[in-house]
RNA sequence: GGCCCCAUCGUCUAGGCAGGUCUAGGACACCGGGUUUUCAACCCGGCGACAGGGGUUCAAAUCCCCUUGGGGCUACCA
C-alpha cells in the first residue's frame, strides 16, 4: 500500500517531465491498492499563475492520471494547496527554532552573493557560517523593524547521511558539506524544502518518486524529517528525459527553436514583440540568450511566423494530434522497461506489471519517431467511440474547418486507418470542408501533377469530369470502377488519373483514398472543383 | 570550481544485483525488396552495441579501480 505524491508547481503549463514523474507515482500506488495524491506547491509567491493550478490538473486528467486525494477531490490532508497551510508550517518552524535546530538570519542578496563569489574564488563549496550564538526573537523584531530581510535557516547535520533510494542503492552524503539552508523565507512563506516534508509526513505519504534533479536536496530532507521526528521514506530518483542538444528537456528547446527562426527570418522585430506579447527590451534579451520568453509568447511568435516547434508540454501534444493513451504508454517506457517484451501497453496494463526496481539509471533521450509509431498503434487499438471522441476533442482544439455529424467523421477516421496522428486526419480529410473557391492549390503538386509532361494531367480532368457526370449510380465502388476503366483505356497507371482527381478537389497530392473523397464530396461538387482548376490552369506551362 | 549520478545497437531498452546458457534479445529509426490511387499503413529481409584501460576469476556485458564522456545540483525556485 504504497501513498505517492506528486507536487507540481503551478508556474505553467505541465510538461513532459512532470507528466512522467505524475504517471509513475500514479502506477506504484495503483498496483499496490494505495493511493495517489495531488498537492500544488505554491509557495512562490512571485513564480505562480492563477491558472496554472487548473491547466496543469487539466492535463493529468487528459492523459488519464487521476488523482484520489487534491484538489477538486478534497481528501484527508486538506487543504492541498500549500499557501493555505502556512499555519501549519509555521508551527513547525517555531518549533525548530525553539529547538535551537533552526535560527534567524538577516542577510541581503548583496552580502548572500558575496559569500558565494568568495567562497567560489576560493575553489570551496559555499556553506553559510552558522552564528555560534542564534539570533533571538527580540532581535529579529529589529531586524525586521530594520527593514532587513529575515529568513530561517536549518541546522544541517554534520553526521553522514545516507539515502536508499530504489534506483540507484545506496547514496552517501557528508552532512559536513552541506550548508544550512533556509526553511522560510523574509515573505513568511516556507520554501520548498520544509512544506514538502512537512506535508509528506502530514499527508501519509510513503514513497517519492521525483526526478533525480531532486537527489541533492535529499539528504537535507532526511535531516529535516529527524529534527522533527518524522520518519523517512522510500525515495526513488527517476533518470531524467533530456533532449537533443543535451539537458533535460524544457521550455528552453522550444525558445532554441524559436530564435533561430526568428534570426535567419530576420523579420521585423516590433511586429514580432507585439504577437508575443513581450516588449522590445525582453525581445532583444531572448534573441540575445539572456532570457526566455514564457510559453504563450513562445507559442504565439511561432504561430505567426508558421512554424513548429517540439513539443514539451502536454498541450503541445495534444494540439499536435497525438492521443493520451500512447503519449502515456511512451513516458512509461523512458527509463523504465516493462518485465515482458511487449511495448504497447495501456494504462491498465501498465499498471498490472508495474515493478519499481525496474526504472532503469540512465537519462533518455525523447525519441519522436517512437512516439508517432505509438501514437498510431493506439490509434488503432482505441474503439471507434473512444477515437471518435479524441478526434472531437482534438478539432475543438484546433482552428480546422471541418464540422460535420458522426458519422461522416467516424467514415474519415475509418478511411485514415495507418495515420500517425488525429492532425493527420484532419489534413487529410480538411478538404471536405471548405468551399470549393477557397481550395488552395500547392504549387510544386501543380506543377508534377497537372503541367508536367505538356499538361497531360491537366487534361485528364476533361475527360474525367465527362465520366463523372456520366456515372448511373454514385458510390465507392462505381467510381473505383469509372477511374480503372479509364486508366486501362488510356494505358496509363491508375495514378495518372486518380493524382489530377486528387490534386482538383484537394488542392494537395495527399488525402483521405480518392474513390472515397469523390464519394464523400458528392459528384456535382468534384465536378465543380474540376471545372476551377481546369479554368484556372489551363494554358500555363511550366 | 565543489558535490552527486550515469555509461549495451542511431534511439528507447532486455540481460547486470545471484559471472558461464549472450556468436548480446526486443522495439523505433534506417537500408533493401514486395504491395500500392497519394501520404501513411501492411508483408519479407538486412545493417547495427557491451566507451577505453587495468584488475579479480578457469570464465566478465555482468564484480572492483582508473580514465574518458554525458547528466544533475550548487537560490529567501520548486
Amino acid at each position: 500500500m504504497a501513498v505517492t505524491r506528486f507536487a507540481p508547481s503551478p508556474t505553467g503549463y505541465l510538461h513532459i517531465g512532470g507528466a512522467r514523474t505524475a504517471l509513475f507515482d500514479l502506477l506504484l500506488a495503483r498496483k499496490t491498492s494505495g493511493k495517489f495524491i495531488l498537492r500544488i506547491e505554491d509557495t512562490d509567491q512571485s513564480r505562480n499563475s492563477p491558472t496554472a493550478a487548473k491547466q496543469v490538473m487539466d492535463d493529468l486528467r487528459w492523459l488519464g492520471i487521476e488523482w484520489d486525494h487534491g484538489p477538486d477531490v478534497g481528501g484527508p490532508g486538506e487543504p492541498y494547496f500549500q499557501s493555505q497551510r502556512l499555519d501549519i508550517y509555521n508551527k513547525y518552524i517555531d518549533q525548530l527554532i525553539s529547538d535551537e535546530k533552526a535560527y534567524y538570519c538577516f542577510d541581503t542578496p548583496e552580502e548572500l552573493t558575496q559569500m558565494r563569489d568568495k567562497a567560489a574564488a576560493a575553489k570551496k563549496n559555499f556553506l553559510y557560517p552558522r552564528p555560534s550564538q542564534f539570533p533571538t526573537e527580540k532581535q529579529a523584531d529589529q531586524a525586521r523593524a530594520d527593514g532587513r530581510p529575515v529568513a530561517v535557516r536549518f541546522c544541517m547535520t554534520d553526521d553522514d547521511i545516507i539515502v536508499e533510494d530504489s534506483v540507484r542503492g545506496r547514496v552517501k552524503f557528508s552532512g559536513k558539506e552541506l550548508s544550512d539552508f533556509i526553511i522560510r523565507k523574509s515573505d513568511g512563506f516556507p520554501t520548498y524544502h520544509l512544506a514538502c516534508v512537512v506535508d509528506d509526513e502530514l499527508m501519509g505519504v510513503t514513497h517519492i518518486i521525483r526526478g533525480q534533479e531532486h537527489l541533492m536536496n535529499t539528504p537535507g530532507h532526511i535531516a529535516l524529517q529527524k529534527a522533527l521526528g518524522f520518519k523517512t521514506l522510500v525515495y526513488a530518483h527517476m533518470a531524467l528525459t533530456v533532449s537533443e542538444g543535451g539537458g533535460k528537456m524544457s521550455k528552453r528547446d522550444k525558445a532554441k527553436v524559436l530564435k533561430d527562426a526568428i534570426k535567419s527570418a530576420n523579420p521585423d522585430k516590433e511586429k514580432i514583440a507585439s504577437v508575443g506579447n513581450i516588449s522590445i527590451q525582453d525581445f532583444d534579451d531572448f534573441l540575445k540568450g539572456n532570457s526566455t520568453p514564457d510559453n504563450p509568447a513562445i507559442d504565439a511568435m511561432a504561430e505567426f511566423l508558421g512554424i513548429k516547434l517540439p513539443e514539451i508540454n502536454i498541450v503541445d501534444f495534444f494540439k499536435s494530434g497525438y492521443i493520451p493513451e500512447a503519449l502515456v504508454n511512451f513516458i512509461a517506457l523512458l527509463g523504465y522497461s516493462p518485465p515482458t517484451d511487449k511495448e504497447i501497453l495501456t494504462l491498465d496494463e501498465l499498471i498490472e506489471t508495474f515493478d519499481l526496481s525496474r526504472l532503469s539509471k540512465t537519462n533518455s533521450l525523447f525519441d519522436r519517431k517512437k512516439l508517432l509509431a505509438f501514437n498510431m498503434e493506439h490509434m488503432k487499438l482505441l474503439s471507434e467511440e473512444k477515437l471518435l471522441q479524441r478526434y472531437k476533442d482534438f478539432l475543438s482544439g484546433t482552428n480546422s474547418p471541418a464540422s460535420a455529424d458522426d458519422k461522416l467523421l467516424l467514415r474519415i477516421l475509418k478511411a485514415c486507418e495507418g495515420a500517425r496522428t488525429l492532425a493527420e486526419v484532419e489534413f487529410k480529410s480538411s478538404f471536405l470542408f471548405v468551399d470549393a473557391n477557397n481550395i488552395k492549390y500547392d504549387q510544386k503538386s501543380v506543377e508534377k501533377v497537372f503541367l508536367k509532361n505538356s499538361g497531360q494531367g491537366l487534361a485528364m480532368l476533361a475527360e474525367l469530369k465527362q465520366q463523372l457526370l456520366d456515372l448511373k449510380e454514385v458510390s465507392e465502388k462505381s467510381i473505383e470502377d469509372m477511374l480503372r476503366n479509364l486508366a486501362e483505356r488510356k494505358e496509363v497507371g491508375l495514378g495518372k488519373v486518380a493524382q489530377p482527381l486528387r490534386l482538383a478537389i484537394c488542392g494537395t497530392t495527399v488525402s483521405l483514398p480518392i474513390f472515397e473523397a469523390v464519394d464523400m464530396l458528392g459528384i456535382e461538387e468534384t465536378v465543380k472543383r474540376i471545372d476551377n482548376a481546369i479554368s484556372k490552369f489551363s494554358g500555363k506551362t511550366l
